[in-house]
DNA sequence: GCCAACGTTGGC
DNA sequence: GCCAACGTTGGC
């Protein structure tokens, strides 16, 4: 079983949407490494945070589970969608999406800045200089020491 | 295959 | 709103 972490701003969907909707497709990323890891590599079981980037707070703010593996994004194909791609054909889909799972909010919010602080923490992704991966592989001990904050 | 121009991400 | 860092595009 493998970790992640998977960024979403909270003005588009927020960890509370996730808690409503219980189950929702992790669609709209438009990233070829961030796709290849939803396509190849997310299995479902799998655990991910849910991290809340570009708002107040910015940082970890829940836990998801994977529940669906690799599948097209279909708001590629929808002219009228935000995420609309032109260059994604319904028989060679370019963009992919895994379904997550509502597992629980952390009793607070583990901030951007807080994570930093931890030398543990050094070589996680989410911190490397320029990150903008949307979708990132977290190592166990990662997860469990960010979880050992909470 | 190189690389400049451009667009986007996302912290601050 | 600014801007650094990065990914993508497209001309050559």
């Amino acid at each position: 079983m493998q970790y992640w972490l998977m960024k979403s701003e909270p003005g588009e969907y927020s960890i509370d949407d996730l808690k409503r909707d219980k189950v929702e497709c992790w669609d709209g990323v438009r990233n070829f490494q961030a796709r290849n890891m939803m396509r190849d590599d997310m299995k479902v079981g799998d655990l991910a945070f849910m991290y809340h980037s570009n708002c107040d707070v910015i940082g970890i703010v829940g836990l998801m589970k994977i529940v669906r593996e690799g599948y097209p994004d279909h708001t590629a194909f929808d002219q009228h969608d935000k995420h609309y791609d032109p260059k994604s054909d319904p028989d060679n889909p370019r963009w992919f999406m895994v379904d997550v799972r509502y597992k629980r909010k952390l009793k607070r919010t583990i901030t951007l800045a807080e994570l930093r602080q931890h030398e543990e923490l050094d070589g996680l992704q989410l911190l490397k200089r320029g990150n903008r991966l949307s979708v990132m592989p977290v190592s166990q001990f990662h997860w469990d020491f960010i979880l050992s904050l909470e």
